[in-house]
DNA sequence: GCTGTTATTGATACTAGGTATTGACAAGAG
DNA sequence: CTCTTGTCAATACCTAGTATCAATAACAGC
């Protein structure tokens, strides 16, 4: 298959395994957070979370947030104006498809994004550590609706 | 040639012209930043402008910052960890080579990139509206030197 | 070269997004 | 059941900006 869009579908557990596997204690602040972190089926910011999170600390939120992107659970992406977006991952390595309409963040893979960066390898002078790729994108509903979400 | 890293030189008339070209008036503190600006030949951020432009309020810095951009004679990159830098802008269409321990930026084209893209808009649900591409690197000074300036 | 309009200014306050500190607390090992 | 130590909420602080606003300066027209 060439393209896939790869369906995120974590549940609260998943999150509450990804914590536990890094030696986390798995606390009530915790719990309150990936069960309000799976409810969410669009990507989210930060404060988003921590609004609908009362009796949570800010911070924790943001250590959470840390914590489960460092655990490879939730992905943090960047919007166009810079501003970051947490979403749900299931995918080991992936690109971001961002929907500049609604916000939508979808996963992918594409066979050309690692053949571009095997060719560019052989030609950039020093090792190669990482990279950053975002593709926006107006989704089929924002293209087909016309809709302006910003 | 398939690899050009893009040496990145425009003076400080340039960025004057920059700014006139979009109607904007010529005042004492934007041919200051200017200046500043083209003295530093490596990427920056804002507040690094701010601090050595002393009666140059911070607002006019980044409203300054943002000018250029728009203008396409700055670009705007994002290091791994999230925060921007600001870095001398002079070839229209081009991707960023940060280097992750001096901080080096280099501007670069290569053809495979746009490649990519082709490949994947042909399977990519939508119109695409636009990209993100940063690949981080050591490089070649580091890699060689061994340093780590982090 | 003066004048009037209006873009631009610096100061200030504010925002989003996030980290450091700290004393209190609670998870879970023994 | 106790003790250690990770985690907590609160708070202060930080970076990277933007909004407001009264004062000022650029520059077009004369």
């Amino acid at each position: 298959m060439l393209y896939s869009v790869i369906p995120a579908t974590p549940t609260e557990d998943d999150l509450i395994a990804a914590m536990e596997d890094r030696g986390c204690r798995i606390t009530q602040p915790r719990r309150d957070l990936a069960a309000t972190i799976t409810r969410r089926r669009d990507a989210f910011s930060a404060e988003d979370i921590a609004a609908e999170s009362d009796g949570v600390g800010r911070a924790t939120v943001y250590r959470t947030l840390r914590l489960l992107v460092d655990a490879g659970a939730l992905c943090k992406t960047t919007m166009p104006d810079g501003s970051p977006r947490y979403s749900l991952d299931n995918a080991r390595h992936h690109h971001h498809l961002v929907c500049v309409d609604c916000g939508r963040i979808d996963e992918f893979r594409h066979p050309s994004v690692e053949r571009m960066l095997r060719a560019m390898s052989a030609d950039i002078e020093g090792e190669l550590v990482g990279h950053r790729l975002e593709i926006y994108r107006r989704c089929g509903a924002c293209s087909a609706g016309g809709e302006r979400r910003a």
